[in-house]
DNA sequence: CTTCTAACCTAATCAGATC
DNA sequence: GATCTGATTAGGTTAGAAG
């Protein structure tokens, strides 16, 4: 199977900023996906070891994927086939303690939309990863909506409309 | 410039832990 | 069983790299 790889083949934690993770450049690797659309965990963790790259990385990339051809399947009226076999075992649910429910709780109500390098100091700090720490931040958002930091800002509505096209033509 | 898509988001839901 | 909360999903948006 061919294994994506980063465009300069470093993984750049340095050039981090205070926005979003700088974006790497996968190379087609389609053959897992077909495979199953569902990884579970197992099978994230086991494919993030081959191809050298953290699992949650991995993970948005098959959310993206999924999204990418249930678009496709639908516009092409084909059905999409779904979850096969038997679900996989989700992630271990994480418990996080009360000091570290308090550290973060701080910085949710100091900032709703914390970017990456905020994240990783969470991560630090609390000892939780920044993937976990990245879902409770989300899961807090929906329970705890009101108090209005940072909107993600929506640009101007309706003009981004979906691309609708996928890197794989079929 | 435009196009493509990783990274990010919300809302709904599933599921493990605790009472 | 109800409640709380972490994990996963569908589906949409934002922004950075490549053409």
């Amino acid at each position: 199977m061919a294994l994506p790889t980063p465009s300069d083949g470093t993984i750049p934690v340095e050039a981090w900023g205070r926005g979003r993770r700088r974006r790497l450049v996968w190379t087609q690797s389609q053959t897992c996906f077909e495979r199953n659309p569902y990884p579970g965990i197992t099978t994230r963790e086991r494919l993030a070891q081959a191809i050298g790259f953290p699992e949650p990385w991995v993970q948005i990339w098959f959310q993206n994927e999924r999204s990418c051809q249930l678009r496709q399947h639908r516009q092409e009226s084909l059905p999409w086939p779904g979850r096969r076999g038997p679900q996989e075992g989700r992630q271990m649910r994480t418990t996080v303690t009360g000091s570290q429910t308090a550290l973060l709780l701080r910085a949710f109500e100091k900032d709703r939309f914390p970017g990456i390098a905020a994240k990783e100091e969470l991560a630090r700090e609390t000892g939780i990863p920044e993937s976990r720490i990245q879902i409770w931040f989300q899961n807090q958002r929906a329970r705890h909506p009101g108090q209005a930091g940072r909107e993600p800002v929506q640009a101007d509505g309706l003009c981004n409309a979906a691309p609708g096209r996928c890197h794989s033509a079929p």
